[in-house]
DNA sequence: ATTATTTGGTTTATAACATAAACTAATTTA
DNA sequence: TAAATTAGTTTATGTTATAAACCAAATAAT
């Protein structure tokens, strides 16, 4: 009847992380701050949650002399959003979206 | 860019709860919890947070001798629900669902 | 030059949440 | 009459989301 959504997905903010690295298929941090407008504390944990799932993949390097941290989405990110937009068809009436 | 998602609704049992009760219009808690598969005490606590935010009301009689707990959507619930699934619509590509 | 301030984050603390486990109370069945 | 089932509620616990506090380096201001 009702299907499970992963809970890992089921987040305001990561789902927002993970809907937004699909369609850039890379972004660094501040980018991703400003477009979910999240605190930077708040996207730090859930960068590195995604990460640790296989969800997103990370790279920290410098622009110049500043840090950098890259994110990119991974197959099996790319996999869960799929799924998890698929199970939420089955507590919405396809319909009305 | 992504709209802020009703905490109420945004978790997977009570948007099961109000996904059942839009379809339903009216559902006892034991057919509740036999479609969501959720625990009884969990059912509970999720009903009574749906309850106090008026998105559902409760009413308590019996059937026969037994206790029976009656949910019904209210206004204010399909409103929520609906604003709920229009959001859900900023983070993910409409044409996926 | 040295004192703010900004940038780009991470770590830690806290409050809210979801969930399960334990419990209650009455009923029905063995 | 003892055990099991029904129909829930209350309480306890682990997880989560989030903000607050912090850190280090760079840049701007005085």
């Amino acid at each position: 009847m009702f299907k499970s959504l992963d809970p890992l997905l089921h987040s305001q903010l990561r789902l927002a992380i993970i809907s937004l690295l699909i369609s850039v298929e890379e972004a660094d941090f501040t980018f991703i701050k400003e477009k979910t407008a999240a605190t930077a504390g708040n996207l730090s944990v859930q960068i590195d949650k995604l990460e640790k799932a296989g969800y997103i993949s990370v790279t920290k390097t410098f622009k110049g002399k500043r840090p950098l941290t890259t994110c990119k989405i991974e197959r099996e990110g790319v996999l869960a959003f799929e799924e998890y937009v698929n199970h939420l068809k089955s507590y919405i009436n396809t319909e009305k979206i």
